[in-house]
DNA sequence: AGCACGCCGACT
DNA sequence: GTCGGCGTGCTC
């Protein structure tokens, strides 16, 4: 047998199988989705097997056998190999790539195993076991603890039998990284043995070693075991200090492992089921109801904030599980909160893995590891989750489904929406897409369907296209929807109120402190952040490198640009005037506390964003303190508006609905709308009612004036005539490809080459060329044209976007195009980055 | 991505 | 006559 492998080099040349020889020793271990070393041009890769099959397409000669087997049991499964090819022809990149981005970072090194005979076996005295009969069964029983690559080697042809053994789980296996992960130890201080003859010894002791004497008592006071490095901390002294107090033996220091569920010993109170609304059971009962059925389909459950629909998944979920089958939920990174997790855990218990990009890589490998082995049955987490190892999916869940933050930034640029639905089809799963304002995309995909559906009369096979719409559109005990008031700022203005807080938002702010409610305040500011700026001649901080505005840090006091990573000190006056009248302008988030501080006195304030937020966990304690009552006032970016549920936030304020109205982004409506609606959703979620003050200056703009009265289908409609007009998604598709090089005139020529290419090959492939806005197909290729930062990291940057319409093979005519060009440079090539359906065109 | 093979200018 | 420049193409 052979086995084709993709080696891990991404390029364009090596983005193909390659055949190799499987050595006796590995036959029966070697199997689709394992990951191989394999001699590729005289050194060794990491590789992995994508096909096994009998013969080599090529000379039986030039085979050269695999070199070795990284791990006993394949990380993927052939199902994850199959969607990785779909992904790297979707999203053009390298096959290794989309394999790559399956597995945990962990997995990078060789991975060594061990196995050892579980309880059951070593009880089994009397030899009752399927597997006592066999001699590598009873060599383990010799032995204890025996490496699989052992096994392998000494009883060759038992690969079916161990492995099964595994599966079953007679045989326990122990998994560890070569070099890159081991079980992590730390030291840990804990209080002496003796306590009473430590407290008489410290009552007697003088003056002398007193930071050793308050690390001692500190252990006393405080018996729960710390690390090391944190008590040094706490006490603001070294390490030496420490373990100077623990010779004397005034407290002891061990070597501990790191626990690694970062959940773990948290109590989790369990939860039933709650009876559902006369709403959520109808939605319910469409969902069970093709879950039973195993049919492949997509759901976009449409309901308003505060609609329930979280117990909608929990539900449905358990009749997922029910069915044996598992079930994956998607939430944005930025949502998934300790307290998100508590509400899965709380009805699923331990079969809940957590996955997200705050846990370590050795966290993530344990969680994954605990899927693949079916101790987990459902994996809440973000983006990448959509990859959990499972054997059957039944179910995936895309909460929040309008999020961006679903779109990878890096390659592979996939969408874990449309990748969630790819992989839904392989395991004849369904997909909720969940979103009280969902994206126009799925809103039209789901439109497209129902209307086909009604005019077919066999309506099943319609919905396999697009999405079937599911509306939810009251709140639970039919709470309100919060009233939400425009401001218009210009009035404020005119009445000579210039400050950012509106008269109307200030009294309502006024109102909460004194009834000892809490308010939210959100800044909407999107990608703004702090610039330096000279007052008296313009002059503003630019990087050397990139063309964009540096960042100041005002910790450190430089500043940085968050492209390429240059930084500087920080001016005194102005570089170019040599003015002093040079500014640090703050987030905005900072001026907005300044001035609260100002008009409210002692008013207690949380400020949420990009400085405050860094740092690992703080998001976390943010909001528990903000959930405890502890301040008067959230304010914050985006981050605010996102699943928060607070019972006494009773007031909402946006400071500045329109700041990202116009930003040169054809989404630039829909984000506002979104946002808006769903800080609007903060506010009044139980018992007490809700009340939002948005203030703009754009107070007719449907964006806004849909946000307030809660009404989706009325921006829908406005917004899908501006796409129709302008030829944009949901009535066409996009690929954006950028071009780089550090020389502008080749990389200008280059890019005509690109344009003309593509437009050369559409032609001949007959594809018409202009949107005649009957939905017919085309492909159209502007530019290129110099990109939005256009220059980083010393090199000019263009770009192409391809806009299309129905199945021209827009990135098949993309590859062509690419590998005609990539010839005959002289210069360093163009390097090409292609993003299809871009999230961010701005 | 690496690395070998291969065809033209400055040295022992 | 040989050493070495890096352009072109292959790696199972």
């Amino acid at each position: 047998m052979i086995a084709r492998v993709i080696v891990d080099v991404p390029t364009r040349a090596t983005d193909r199988p390659f055949d190799y020889s499987i050595p006796a020793e590995m036959e029966g271990w070697v199997e689709i989705g394992s990951r191989v070393g394999v001699p590729f041009g005289g050194r060794v890769l990491q590789g992995f097997v994508i096909g096994i099959a009998p013969f080599a397409d090529i000379d039986v000669k030039r085979l050269k056998p695999i070199a070795e087997l990284l791990d006993h049991i394949p990380p993927l499964s052939p199902d994850l190999v199959e969607l990785a090819q779909w992904i790297s022809e979707k999203y053009c990149c390298p096959w290794t790539t989309a394999l790559q981005v399956m597995i945990p970072a962990a997995l990078k090194g060789k991975a060594d195993s061990v196995v050892t005979l579980s309880e059951e076996a070593l009880e089994d005295e009397a030899g009752l076991l399927l597997e006592d009969a066999e001699p590598w069964f009873q060599y383990i029983r010799q032995h204890g603890e025996v490496r699989l690559a052992l096994l392998q080697e000494r009883f060759p042809g038992a690969a079916a039998g161990i492995k099964a053994a595994i599966q079953r789980g007679t045989l326990l296996e122990e998994v560890s990284i070569r070099d890159r992960l081991k079980v992590r130890k730390v030291l840990t201080v804990f209080p002496p043995e003796n306590e009473a003859a430590v407290l008489a010894e410290l009552a007697a002791s003088s003056s002398r070693a007193a930071k050793q004497q308050e690390a001692a008592r500190y252990m006393l006071e405080n018996p729960e075991p710390i690390s090391l490095a944190a008590l040094a901390q706490a006490l603001s002294t070294t390490t030496g200090t420490i373990r100077g107090a623990a010779e004397k033996g005034w407290l002891s220091i061990r070597e501990t492992e790191q626990r690694r569920d970062p959940y773990a010993g948290r109590g989790f109170k369990r939860t039933e089921p709650l009876p559902l609304t006369e709403g959520q059971q109808a939605v319910y009962d469409e969902i069970a109801e093709t879950l039973d059925n195993e049919a492949s389909r997509v759901f976009l459950l449409h309901g308003v904030t505060g609609s329930g629909k979280t117990e909608v998944y929990l539900q449905a979920i358990a009749r997922c599980l029910e069915d044996e089958r598992q079930a994956i939920v998607l939430v944005p990174e930025i949502a998934l909160t300790p307290q998100m997790v508590e509400r899965f855990k709380g009805r699923f218990g331990d079969a809940v893995a957590v996955m997200h990009s705050r846990l370590s890589n050795g966290e993530r490998y344990d969680e994954w590891r605990k899927i693949r082995e079916g101790r987990a049955e459902v994996v809440v987490g973000a983006r990448s989750a959509v990859f959990a190892p499972f054997k059957r999916v039944g179910l995936i869940i895309i909460d929040e489904e309008h999020e961006s933050s679903y779109k990878q930034e890096e390659s592979p640029k996939y969408h874990a929406r449309d990748v969630a639905v790819q992989r839904a089809k392989q395991h004849h799963a369904i997909v909720i897409l969940g979103s009280a304002t969902p994206s126009l995309e799925s809103f039209a995909a789901a439109s497209a369907s129902r209307s086909q559906q009604e005019s077919q009369a066999g309506a099943s096979s319609s919905a396999k296209r697009g999405a079937t719409l599911l509306p939810m559109p009251e709140r639970v005990a039919g709470r309100p929807l919060p009233k939400v008031h425009l401001i218009d700022m210009r009035d404020e203005l005119k009445g000579g109120n210039r400050s950012m807080f509106s008269r109307q938002l200030h009294e309502a702010l006024l109102l909460r402190l004194e009834r000892g409610e809490q308010s939210v305040l959100l800044l909407n500011r999107r990608g703004y952040s702090t610039f330096v700026m000279c007052r008296s001649c313009g002059y503003t901080a630019q990087c050397p490198h990139c063309d964009i505005s540096l960042t100041y840090h005002q910790k450190s006091k430089v500043l940085r640009c968050h492209y390429c990573g240059h930084s500087e000190q920080a001016p005194e006056k102005c570089p170019s005037c040599e003015s002093e009248h040079i500014r640090f302008f703050g987030t905005g988030t900072q001026r907005v506390e300044e001035e609260l501080a100002k008009l409210f006195p002692g008013i207690r304030v949380i400020r949420m964003d990009v400085d405050t937020t860094t740092e690992k966990g703080s998001h976390e304690k943010w909001l528990t303190m903000f959930g405890d009552r502890q301040a008067d006032v959230l304010l914050g970016t985006q981050m605010v508006a996102k699943g928060l549920d607070f019972p006494y936030v009773t007031l909402v304020g946006v400071i500045a609905a329109d700041t990202s109205l116009h930003l040169p982004d054809f989404r630039a409506a829909e984000k506002t709308f979104q946002l808006l609606t769903q800080v609007a959703g903060r506010a009044g979620r139980h018992e007490l009612p809700g009340e939002v003050i948005v203030q703009t200056y754009n107070p007719e703009h449907y964006a806004i004036t849909s946000a307030q009265h809660h009404d989706y289908s009325a921006f829908v409609q406005e917004e899908l005539k501006h796409r129709r007009f302008m030829a944009y998604p949901p009535f066409c598709r996009l690929i954006l490809v950028t071009l780089s090089h550090e020389q502008l005139a080749l990389l200008i020529s280059e890019g005509e080459k690109l344009a003309s290419t593509l437009r050369d090959l559409a032609r001949a492939a007959g594809i018409k060329s202009s949107d005649d806005g009957d939905g017919s197909r085309f492909i159209d290729i502007l530019g290129p044209v110099a990109s939005p930062i256009p220059r980083m990291k010393d090199r000019y940057r263009f770009q192409c976007m391809i806009k299309y319409r129905g199945n021209v093979g827009a990135a098949d005519l993309l590859k062509q195009a690419i590998s005609l060009l990539s010839g005959s440079n002289g210069q360093p090539p163009v390097t090409m980055s292609v993003d299809v359906d871009p999230q961010v065109i701005l």
